[in-house]
DNA sequence: AGAATAGTGTCTGTAAGACATTATACA
DNA sequence: TGTATAATGTCTTACAGACACTATTCT
């Protein structure tokens, strides 16, 4: 019963990294290196293994791996459910340890990063076929992110320059794929003491909005009661 | 840049196993073996390893280590948020995939077993330290269990066999840790839908009460308002 | 009969939802 | 001056919260 007495399964982390783009909601996919053992040059989660030596906690490896393969530090990161089993990968039994990422519209990252749409993702038959089970992955994040947008204010960190309430509120439209009252909007922000205002403002095609930021980083607030109502 | 060119930390399971017993919500824990490497002779939660060869995921190697070293099977299990650095286990680094179980207090399980109150590891100084970070996963369970009393029907799984809506009214309060008011707590059980009259009944104490069991099996309901109202 | 528990009726308060209005910038 | 957008005011409604009440069973 020592710890050396069973062969350990394979463990990785998987980035399922979003941005709002093109008024869309996109993820991030690598091409896989040509010498892979599985799916060699092949469009896949940004992922990659624990380096025992340099990571001290699977944040680091997180973080290690997008420098490397995205060339960017995401504005926000969290768990999502880790997934185990014998036929996810080809070579037999592996683990993941999958992270949500969002990162802002305006951040720059590798030229090899295609962003796709997440929509292309969400139903049966996707437009290009992802190894492993990264599809789930991306639906279980879309998933995450979507009843989020509902109960809490983790879409704010899609953000991370000053930005106006309207922009804040496309922003959960599109998550949400339907328009929003703007005064309740405005009011459960308000409501949510998540953001506070910079003092700056910005013209913005006709009208003056005023900048807000984050008032604590990574941390969303909840909302007592789930947003039910929105236009449509 | 193929799989084996890296060490792979060390994986294993972690059963966070909730009863509740004497009016108190209660944790298992199982007295380590006394040839493991470390931590011999400890109480710890029961947890363990990937059996590549027999389980096909990580629900499998959950369900066997439980059955091995509690012998029992919960009533309803989930994931809790998987945790991986260098010094939670003093043999290196090491990633563990933790699950919430709840079983019914009237399960028999083995005698090997330790029920501790759960209050005993929710403060600073806990009445017996535990191994690993398994306090922290005591923790983690217990924060997840009471937010989702708030919020959805999982608690109404601390029951297998029929139960009486008073009964399930008790579970919420030692969860929360405060009374309910009864027409309240009922109506909200009542719109979640989340239970159906057997259309048996018992005397319990002095009065006759409807007994009800589960609509949906490991499937809690999601209510989209935040229960705040308690007594005191 | 009295006590304890199961089960229900109903009023209130609060925040989401819907919609209207005002203010500002620009062409 | 007209138009599009920012920002705010206010009425309605749904449901959680509080509490009173009735029904049933046992001592």
């Amino acid at each position: 019963m020592t710890k050396q007495a069973y062969p350990t399964p394979v463990c990785t982390i998987d980035a399922v990294l979003f941005r709002i783009h093109d008024e869309q909601l996109q993820v991030a996919l690598i091409r896989r290196p040509s010498d892979a053992r599985v799916y060699a040059n092949v469009l896949a989660l940004p992922g990659g293994f624990v380096h025992v030596d340099s990571d001290q906690n699977l944040n680091d490896t997180l973080l290690r791996n997008l420098k490397e393969k995205v060339a960017l530090s995401p504005a926000y990161i969290a768990k999502l459910e880790f997934e185990g089993n014998i036929s996810r990968d080809p070579e037999g039994w592996s683990i993941t340890c999958p992270y949500l990422c969002l990162i802002d519209e305006s951040a720059s990252c590798s030229e090899q990063v295609c962003w796709m749409s997440v929509s292309d993702f969400l139903g049966e038959s996707p437009s290009i076929n992802l190894p492993f089970d990264h599809q789930q992955l991306i639906q279980k994040a879309f998933h995450r992110l979507y009843h989020r947008a509902k109960y809490s204010t983790e879409p704010n960190y899609f953000f991370r320059e000053p930005f106006t309430l309207s922009e804040l509120q496309t922003v959960y439209e599109i998550v949400l794929g339907k328009p929003l009252h703007k005064k309740n909007f405005r009011d459960r922000i308000e409501e949510s003491d998540s953001v506070e205002e910079t003092g700056e403002s910005k013209i913005v095609k006709r009208s003056r909005a005023k900048l807000y930021t984050h008032k604590q980083p990574q941390k969303p607030h909840f909302f007592s009661r789930v947003l039910q109502g929105a236009l449509d």
